[in-house]
Parts: structure tokens; sequence; C-alpha cells
DNA sequence: GGATGTGAATGCATTCACAGCA
DNA sequence: TGCTGTGAATGCATTCACATCC
């Protein structure tokens, strides 16, 4: 009965982005063996409203305790289960240039359960080389490989001018989700899945926060 | 008359986000030497609405021209200037790890004003190599930089474990604005502008969205 | 005809406020 | 008493639809 379909298809956007926080926090919780916490609190410590807690939660489940709150492993579990980390998802990365070849180095995608399990590149003289513990591949090898080991998610650290081309080709082999730090809005079948960072609009954002900042200072979501 | 303040203080927060991708496209057509888009190409290229891109655009002034459109090198200094990016800004990078070193080497940010002046470890061995082009410093010098020059926007590339205490004595030496890197949710003054990056939590939300393809799909943001 | 700019209508997301439970 | 879960109320953001202008 903990197996019920999580129906997440009716969590808003917006509180499918805050999962992640609450989950990020509940670890860190659970790391210092805390028990159980309530909506208030953890409200406080994300900037959220309590009740908004407590919607984004009633969203997959009535499993609070009143008077009590929540239990954090059982809400780590829950939270897991419906953000599909509960799971192991194996990833691929395109583009081993400087961005690329960090990203490898960072390691902190590892404890939330995400593999990188090959690293492409377009630089003909690149591939056959070692970057870390990974073989450079070339990227005419990449559809093949994704076939084969059923890879779903995709890292795309490629030049903005080649993006599209390469997110093109990755989707046609069947990548369904896609992270993509190339600096240009990339378009994808809807049935892809599509996250972007672009550190330059990253910083713009702040510019404009710290220029207005004397007027515009209210709420200030990530 | 072109000086009129911004009143970017009835900016909403949604459009604030958009004008960095509106900018990004403009200057993509501007390359290619594009003299004019309408409301309703811009927003097919990026996913939007035209009746939102137009009233995005109304937030900060009249100056679309009926029949006609928006001209691509006028619209590009509208935004500019409301992003504050009509200005340079001296950045400079905490942390030297693996991220810190590719945001260094990623140069993505010159282009658009940004210019990393300094760069500072806590590691004391660090202390006085170069990474690139740039000088390590010790963590221990950043209060007194930031004040001698001035400095009004940091990146945080620093573990998780101290993020916070580094934050706390950014902003009390005279930070304004913080993009954070580390997967951690920090607490600043409201005054201060944030914005965080997490690798981690990028993946886990296109683990939800490939997860839940089938049903989930509708609006695909960026 | 082909655009913009914008009030009005709609649609979501957030917050309120309270019933109900431990 | 302390907290959850949730309808109802509110508040924003988006979209519609149309007057207006080149």
């Amino acid at each position: 009965m903990s197996n019920e379909p999580p129906r997440a298809e009716l969590i808003p956007n917006p509180a499918a982005r805050r999962l992640s926080f609450y989950l990020r926090q509940l670890e860190l919780y659970q790391k210092k063996g805390r028990r159980t916490v309530s909506s208030k609190q953890l409200g406080v410590v994300l900037g959220y409203t309590d009740a908004q807690v407590r919607k984004d939660f009633a969203y997959f489940g009535q499993f609070g305790h009143p008077g009590v709150g929540y239990r954090v492993d059982e809400l780590i579990l829950r939270i897991r289960h419906i953000l599909g980390t509960d799971k192991k998802w194996d990833v691929i990365l395109l583009g081993a240039g400087n961005l690329g070849r960090a990203l490898l180095a960072y390691r902190g995608f590892d404890s939330k359960g995400f593999r990188v399990v090959a690293v492409f590149d377009a630089d003909a003289r690149k591939a056959g080389t070692m970057v870390g513990d990974y073989l450079i591949r070339p990227f005419s090898s990449a559809a093949s490989f994704i076939r084969e080991n059923n890879v779903r998610l995709a890292i795309l650290a490629v030049p903005g001018e080649v993006a599209q081309d390469v997110a093109d080709n990755l989707v046609a082999a069947g990548i369904r989700g896609l992270l993509n730090f190339a600096p240009v809005a990339l378009i994808v079948p809807e049935y892809v899945g599509l996250n972007s960072v672009d550190l330059a609009v990253q910083l713009e954002q702040l510019s404009f926060q710290v220029s207005f900042a004397e007027i515009t200072r209210r709420k200030q979501e990530r």
C-alpha cells in the first residue's frame, strides 16, 4: 500500500521545484540525526510559508502527524520516489571542454543517484584520451551508445553553435531528458525534459537585483 | 528623454527572468544582422506567447513600432539598461576547487560585462599559486579586498559546510549580490541579491520530468 | 495587413483560517 | 496545545481581444 501510484501528474511545477529543496534540507537533518520536522520549521529555513509546505506535501499524500510534524526518514523516501531518484540514473556527458571536465570532477551528483557512464567530445584529437576515470569517445559513437545502453539523460556542455544539432541527435537516439549548459534556447519535442543553466544569465539576474535592490526587495526566490 | 528612470521596481519577477532570455536571443539576431523582430517571432523561438512578450516589454516603456515590430538594437540597449549590464561589474570568486576553476576557464561572462577581479581560496597551500591568469589569495584577505575595491558581486564555489560562513563574511564586507553554487539554502539579509545553482537539483528536476513525461507534458519552460 | 499596447478576463499559485486529530 | 490537511479567499501572472497606429 505504500506502492500507491504517486499521482505526480497533478503536482504544480513550482511545487515540483521546491521538492528538491525540501529533500536537500531533509537529508541534512537526517545526517544530523533529527527525527521529525514541522512545516513551520522547514518553511523558515527555506523561506516558504508553513501553509505552502503543507500544501506541497499534500499533493502526493497524507502522512504528516498532527501535533508532531513529518517524520524525516519517511518524507525523504516519499520525495525521492516522486522525483524518481529512488532509482539510479545513467547519464552521459557531451563535451569535454572546460565546463564538461569540471562537471566530471565535481561529483556532486553521485550521492543523488546519478552516474556518468560515458563522455563524448567532437574533437577527434581528444577521442581515446582519458579525463579522470573517463575515456573520451567521439560524438559519432553517441547514438549507438545511447541505444545499446538505454540511456535517458544527457548533460550538454558543448558550444552554443552546435548545441541544437547535438540535442537533435541525442533525442533521435532516445535521450528523454537534457541538462543544457549551452547559452542558447534549445527546441526539443514536448516529450523531452529540458533544464538549462546559463551562467551569464545568472549573473545578469544578480545585476538586476542589485541595481534595484532598494526597491525590488520583496521575495527573492531562486 | 531616453534617460527616463527605468521604473524597474514594477517588473514582476518572472518577467525579469525572461529579460535575460530575450536579450540572449536578440544578441544572436544582432550578430546575424537582423534589424527588427516582432513579439510573435520572439515568442515562438523562446516558447512564450506574443502577448507575454509585449507585456514584458511594456513594463519598461513603449518603443515598439506598430506594423513593424521592435528594433533589435534599441531593444538590446533597453534591456541591458534594465538588467544593469550596460555597466561593467567586478566580481570575485570564492573557492578555487574544481567548480571554481571551471567557472574561471569558462569565460562566458566576459562578453556580458562581468569581470572576475580576484580569486580566493581557504586552502593556505593554494594561496600564492596561479590558476590561469589569476593569483589565488587567502580567504582572510577577501574582506579588505572587497572594501578597497568596492566589489559588489561574488560567486560562491566553496563546499556546502562553509558556504553560510563565507557568505556572512562577504555580506559584512559589502557584497550585495551572491551567486551560490554550494548545495545549501543560504540565508542573507533582504538587501542582498541571491541566486543559487545546484547541479544535483537540476538533474533531480530532469529525473522528475522524465519519470512523469507521459502525463506531465504541458508547459516545459526553458 | 501587420504590428503594438493594454484593460478585462482567466487561470494558477499562494496564503488564510479553521476543523480535526494526537 | 501543537500540528496537519484543506476548502475558501486572495493575489499574481498570463492570455484574450480589441482599439490604435504605420
